[in-house]
DNA sequence: AACGGTAGGTCTACGTTGTAAACTTGTCAA
DNA sequence: TTGACAAGTTTACAACGTAGACCTACCGTT
């Protein structure tokens, strides 16, 4: 038989790891993402991971640059600037919307990951062709992307049990929270009380989102030159 | 002596909890504020504090309410909606901005304490004054409100250490970790590098953040009619 | 003035977490 | 064959959140 890659050899791996600590947090949330429950997955000791990650930060950052991984950054085009920056966050946001419980650790992996670094390069090389000042668009740059994980992270129903009759009475103790307040005091949110707890459509959210960060930017480019 | 309030008496009460936990975790974050260590900062057994917050969770909401508290909302104007607008949303960042490392925990309590409650209904209604459909009104103002707390926990610096020294070790080795970069690969990470990790001004950081999410209401109110 | 209930503290104890340190062992190069 | 090194194990510890039983000083009642 042989010795390499053997179901019996025992030898793990960072990206292995990684992945399914992914799968863990996912399924189960970040808290439930703990050093013993990711040996145990792998029928290793605790310990054991420590050969692969310094500690468990750094397995929280391998997570995060594992899910930058799977942006699928377009290729450039001929359209203008602010379509293909479109694109872009879109792209992003594609990537991150698998995974709302864990996206929250690509905060401080975009500026640190390869694919993190490749977002960012590409995003600010667009808003400098726009017409932005390299700081500028080092900043207006950085906001968007924050922006847009925080768009993830925030998703109703992201910080929500898995367990769905858990998740259910979740909805429904924040639908009466919003429901026990004053129509009087607070007419508008109580007539957006659905809407704010859950809205009529992910896809909606996340177009919105992504049209209300780009219509940002077109804002401030057109205000800075006048 | 009175037997009220006299300094012997042991009495606590949840507001000077929330109030000397938030300053815990302004000083030293939001992992040195543990039960025990607040426990011990009043001279008192940890279990001491379950007599005022069902749990730990309990605890960081209360601190969330404290900061939201801190909202100074203007009071209506006859000026534009949109000027309102950027108004109250600035009043939002004020009251974040000396909380850094805490502001997070007020994204979960917006909809639930009565001044995030404040907050979100006047939002809505200069947003709906300003011709957003409720619906619209109550997706667009949380994704604004959203962005605008991230803007506050991502400053740059936030997440570095109380301690000065190690602060400067941390803000060197992000440094370190950009100027390492290929300038060849990133040309424009690079050449922002100093932007990136410490913007120039923090003032001009949250003018510029403030700036892309109200223009991003706009370019979004227009795009909507049109 | 005696008394009983209760709010607000204490004490003790448990399970879980991250991880340091010292050890074993399987594998491959020389 | 050997011997070094990478990888997994064992044991152990300190810190955390918190359950449960206890104590006790205070207060309104009679």
């Amino acid at each position: 038989m042989p010795p390499t890659s053997s179901p019996t050899t025992k030898r793990l791996d960072p990206h292995t790891l990684a992945t399914s600590a992914l799968e863990i947090a996912d399924a189960e949330g970040l808290d439930a993402l703990t050093i013993r429950r990711l040996a145990q997955l792998h029928d290793v000791t605790p310990m054991a991971l420590y050969r692969h990650f310094s500690d468990k930060d750094d397995l929280l950052a391998a997570v995060g640059d594992r899910i930058l991984a799977d942006i699928a950054l377009p290729e450039p085009t001929g359209e203008p600037w602010d379509i293909q920056l479109q694109a872009v966050l879109t792209a992003l946001v594609k990537a991150l919307r698998p995974h709302p419980k864990a996206a929250g650790l690509t905060l401080y992996r975009i500026l640190v990951s390869p694919d993190g670094l490749a977002l960012a390069e590409r995003t600010m090389e667009l808003l400098v062709e726009g017409g932005f000042s390299t700081d500028n668009a080092a900043e207006v740059g950085r906001q968007s992307v924050c922006s847009l994980i925080t768009l993830v992270t925030a998703e109703p129903g992201a910080t929500e049990d898995t367990d769905p009759v858990a998740r259910e009475d979740g909805l429904r103790a924040k639908r009466a929270s919003l429901a026990a307040l004053s129509p009087h005091r607070y007419p508008l949110i109580t007539a957006a009380a659905d809407t704010l707890i859950c809205p009529a459509s992910h896809d909606q959210y996340y177009g919105l989102g992504i049209d209300l960060v780009v219509a940002g930017i077109r804002g401030v480019r057109a205000g800075l030159q006048a």
